[in-house]
RNA sequence: GCCCAUGUCGCUGUCUG
């Protein structure tokens, strides 16, 4: 069962819920653990009602993370009515910390601030996680000034609590307080750098940006995808095509968000034949074209007036938002 | 008794703009 679910959820993280499920369904022996994976599959495939089928099925085979698995699930699905219901018909011995601190993300994720912050103070045990996901409510949806001042008051911060409050300077505008910060850790990883790699760029610094990119120790493809986006939104599109480019000659991983970025700085500057190479690229790399990555070229094809194809591509669309 | 599978917090992107 052990190795079955490891493969599940391998499977499931990496966006292949058609063979999870099969897996599932194949499984000669299933548990209380593969069957949160499982929940946790349909949720990241939008099926709530399948989760939900299977958690009604579960009855006396629910564990804490089942609780857990399916706030998250309803959460992440925009239906934070329903966490609250699954949150509040949890056994009421089980005091299980990571039940709260997923109802205080998902009114955050839902702009509830006013729900996360009294689900906050009822608390009786909070953990690390718990004052992190309250104070990324308060950053999340502008309350920097609360931010701070829980920022101020945390008993521990870490490097998550750090970059948080980084990330609500620099999306306020704040680039000066989001310098401070990043000066002011006491160790970055490399998540706070690219942070900061985006801060300068939203500032339209993006000399220091690179400078920032030039020396980093470890980069991970999150960092290319922000210094492109970030020379595309600076209107240096031929800096962000050069660095495509040498992610493919250094053989770096690509992302979706990596062809989503280049796709736009192709459509924003009208480069049709890059944006071409990109489309082929994509497809020779067989990279399921998805919506995401769909909408980036019908944006692309309908901006360099090849309205045609940018139809043609719209049509063949299995899904569409 | 211990070890291996599942849940909660921070970084990048497209349309609407």
């Amino acid at each position: 069962v052990v190795s079955w679910t490891a493969l599940l959820t391998a499977y499931a993280q990496n966006g292949h819920f058609t063979e999870a499920k099969s897996l599932f369904l194949e499984m000669p022996e299933r548990n209380t653990v593969s069957c949160n994976a499982m929940l946790a599959a349909y949720a990241a495939n939008g099926d709530m009602a399948s989760s939900r089928a299977l958690f009604n099925d579960m009855h006396g085979e629910r564990d804490a993370v089942t609780w857990s698995t399916m706030i998250t699930g309803y959460a992440r699905n925009g239906d934070v009515r329903e966490a609250r219901k699954i949150f509040d018909a949890q056994p009421k011995c089980q005091c299980d910390v990571t039940a709260w601190n997923a109802m205080i993300s998902g009114y955050g994720l839902c702009g509830d601030v006013d729900a996360a912050t009294s689900l906050f103070a009822e608390m009786t045990t909070r953990d690390a996680v718990t004052w992190n996901s309250m104070l990324a409510a308060y950053a999340q949806n502008g309350h920097i000034l609360a931010a701070k001042a829980l920022f101020d008051s945390m008993p521990y911060k870490s490097l998550v609590s750090w970059t948080s409050l980084l990330v609500a300077y620099a999306e306020s505008g704040h680039i000066d307080e989001a310098r401070l910060m990043f000066d002011a850790m006491p160790r970055r990883d490399v998540v706070a750098r690219n942070a900061m790699l985006s801060a300068y760029s939203q500032a339209g610094y993006i000399a220091d940006a690179r400078q920032l990119f030039d020396d980093m120790p470890v980069r991970s493809t999150v960092t290319w995808n922000a210094m492109i986006a970030g020379y595309g939104q600076n209107g240096l599109g031929g800096d962000a095509i050069l660095l495509f480019q040498q992610m493919d000659v250094e053989g770096i991983p690509t992302d979706d968000i990596t062809f989503v970025s280049v796709l736009d700085v192709c459509g924003s500057v009208a480069e049709l034949q890059l944006g071409e190479i990109v489309h082929r690229e994509v497809e020779a790399i067989g990279i399921e074209i998805g919506v995401t990555l769909g909408n980036a070229l019908v944006t692309m094809y309908g901006r360099c007036g090849v309205l045609d194809l940018a139809r043609q591509l719209f049509d063949g669309m299995p899904e569409r938002d």
